[in-house]
DNA sequence: TGCAATTTCTTTAAACTTCAAGCAATTGGC
DNA sequence: GCCAATTGCTTGAAGTTTAAAGAAATTGCA
């Protein structure tokens, strides 16, 4: 331990091992929760992750989306988009149509059959997050989205800084 | 707006969007250093996260670790771990050894290289994640520790309720 | 207008991932 | 000892993901 001139507990200047214990628990925390949301998925509705995130990002909005706007929503790559929409509209939940002003761009909808589906599935869901998140009060929650809401802050200053 | 017999502002009976914003902000905060961390990753050392991520458990061992314990601590299939292995033993990054007592058993450790390579990006990559929550206090550290330990514990509650 | 830059999307290759099925080896109860 | 159950790992199929390259269309500026 290393003790500064008023003897109290200092950090060599190095030391960043908080920071990446605090990575480390998150992603575990994601993890976790990630892959129990994907079991019961696909458990209860033979759904993957990815579509039923898909749906949910065009649940939101009633009157489509592009591609590039999903890939940006997302977080993922265009190419990828690509290939799920493909396999979601071949299964009938959604339905593309060219733009009529600009041919490179597709809008992307829900069918109803495809809204009906995601509904069902969402109203379950909820109630999963809620009883995996239920041990924690509702202050806990307020200061968890606080404090991840700088995290988040943080991590876009840090991103920016290194593409620019 | 809601309001009970004392005028306070309650929330429907099943009215579960907190838990669910906070998943989100959780999950979108997840995965956007997880993109940053993969991207350095790429193009600083030309790795995969996957790869890096097996790496770190190996480097916390001196004397190897079985594919089982991988697919454990890393939280994924068993298969998964069987691929990456393969791959990082073609690349001379591990070893494996097939158990003297039990011969299903593949004990897999870094090889110099391996070790070798690891610290250095491993050294890089602590400075990265120090920079990526530079905005956050100590305080603020601690109390997301100490949040996301709860939350850990009320997924973990919450999935084994649900195998059993 | 002309055309370089940008944007939108697709394609490809390689890697990653899960799940389920299967094989080989060990364990535990009888 | 016997053998059913379990454990450790691999395999195969389907799907997801990225990165990189490319095609098509639009934009913006000289």
């Amino acid at each position: 331990m290393i003790l500064d001139s008023e003897t109290k507990a200092v950090e060599l200047p190095d030391d960043h091992g908080t920071e990446l214990r605090l990575w480390l628990r998150l992603l575990t925390c994601t993890t976790l929760i990630e892959g129990e949301v994907r079991s019961r998925l696909r458990e209860k509705f033979d759904v993957t992750l990815p579509r039923f995130d898909l749906m949910a990002q065009l649940d939101k909005v009633s009157d489509g989306m592009t591609l590039s706007d999903l890939s940006k929503r997302m977080m993922v790559s265009n190419g990828n988009v690509t290939g799920l929409v493909e396999r979601l509209v071949e299964s009938g939940h959604l339905d593309r149509r060219t733009s009529e002003t600009d041919r490179r761009v597709q809008f992307i909808r829900l069918t109803k059959l495809g809204r009906a589906e995601f509904r069902k599935m969402a109203a379950e869901h909820e109630k999963w997050i809620a009883d995996i998140f239920g041990d924690l009060s509702p202050k806990d929650i307020r200061e968890l989205m606080r404090l991840l809401a700088k995290a988040k802050g943080s991590a876009q200053r840090s991103a920016k800084a290194r593409t620019a």
